[in-house]
Parts: structure tokens; C-alpha cells; sequence
DNA sequence: GCACCGATGTTCT
DNA sequence: GAACATCGGTGCA
């Protein structure tokens, strides 16, 4: 074909990442999370985690081996198990050695919805399938075996991409939940209908 | 709709 | 031991 149809769904470059997670943060909102298998959802609530200069951040105290994933590559997966229970999805972000991150906090499912539904049995409506952290991480199978993941790449059938939507020019803005320290930091942003 | 609370295991003090 | 970037059930409005 001579005239080229853009690919409805492109990834992101790595130098997306390459930038302090509050500037990469509002940007991720709308883009999409998708998996090889067809689960994908719009990206609608995000929280940025900075690295020494966050004191709210996994990576605040340095590296240990938890959070090494946080210290590499910008545009890889930083999955950790929190409160026994649960997993919390992250983009990494910054510089190599940064250790700076997106906490990817919930999706819009947009497809896969019957496998997300599989994951998620205690999900009763499909608004309650990725609509926090732990649960977005369950509806699209994030676990340890995805920590370090390449996000641009699509190494692991996990990516993130966008089809064209631009960020909402009103992102709603608030701080950071679930965390006792920098709780005043306004490092959380929402779509104004998310 | 909202407030409270137990579950469960890794990490760090 | 304590804290933890959470969730789902229960009780009440």
C-alpha cells in the first residue's frame, strides 16, 4: 500500500519515559494497556513516585532487590506485592538510576472483558474490574512474572500505547492515597470522568 | 452511598 | 515486630 494507514495502536518511545514521572504521568492518562491476547483498557487514573527526592517512593531508601526494576530502563514494568494480597503495576520513569516511577492506579476496560471477568470473580460490575491497583493488576495478569517487562517492546504481551486520544486538558489533580509520607504532594491525576 | 476492619506475606527497623 | 503505593465484606444510612 503506497499510502500508509498509521498503525491505530502505536507504542510509545522509550524516551516517553525518559522524564521525571510528574511530567510522564498526566501523559499516560488516556493511553491504552494492552496485552497480547486482546485484554486492553484506557489508562484513567495515574500517581507519579520520584525517587531520593520522594520520601513516599519504593525507591526513597535505594536500591534493594524489590525495587531494582525501578532503577533500570525507563519504559519497562515495576510490579511489587503489597499487603500480602495484592499487586501494583508501575512505568518506570527518568534516568537509569533514578529510580522514579508511574503507578498505574486504574483502566477503562475497552476489551478482553470476558478474560478480566475470569480474573476477577469478586469484580460484580464491569466498572469494578480495574478500578484500583491491586484490581488492574489482577484483570490483566500483572504479577511478579511481569516485573521488569518492556513496556515498548512488548516482550512479556504487555504493552502500552495509544490510539491518538490526547490527554484530557483538565486532568482532575489530587494527592497521592494509601501512602503516610509526602502525603501533600499533588502527584495524583485522574480523567474529570475517571 | 459511606466507614470500619480483617486478610495475608514481604520488606525493613 | 511494624509497616505496607489494597481489597472486599459487613453494617448502617
Amino acid at each position: 500500500m503506497s499510502t500508509t494507514t498509521p498503525d491505530p495502536w502505536a507504542p510509545l518511545p522509550r524516551d516517553f519515559y525518559r522524564r521525571h514521572p510528574a511530567e510522564v504521568a498526566p501523559e499516560l492518562l488516556n493511553k491504552l494497556l494492552v496485552h497480547d491476547d486482546g485484554r486492553a483498557g484506557r489508562i484513567v487514573e495515574v500517581e507519579a513516585y520520584a525517587g531520593a527526592e520522594d520520601p513516599a517512593a519504593h525507591s526513597f531508601r535505594g536500591q534493594t532487590p524489590r525495587n531494582a526494576t525501578m532503577f533500570g530502563e525507563p519504559g519497562h514494568l515495576y510490579v511489587y506485592f503489597i499487603y500480602g494480597l495484592h499487586w501494583g503495576s508501575n512505568a518506570v520513569c527518568g534516568e537509569v538510576g533514578e529510580g522514579a516511577g508511574v503507578l498505574l492506579r486504574a483502566i477503562e476496560p475497552i476489551a478482553g472483558l470476558e478474560r478480566m471477568r475470569a480474573l476477577r470473580p469478586a469484580a460484580r460490575r464491569d466498572r469494578d474490574l480495574a478500578n484500583g491497583p491491586g484490581k488492574l493488576s489482577q484483570a490483566m495478569g500483572l504479577t511478579r512474572a511481569h516485573d521488569g517487562a518492556d513496556l515498548v517492546t512488548g516482550d512479556r504481551g504487555v504493552r502500552i500505547v495509544t490510539d491518538g486520544m490526547p490527554p484530557p486538558a483538565e486532568p482532575r489533580i489530587g494527592p497521592r492515597v494509601g501512602i503516610s509520607k509526602a502525603i501533600d504532594f499533588p502527584w495524583r491525576w485522574r480523567t474529570p470522568l475517571g
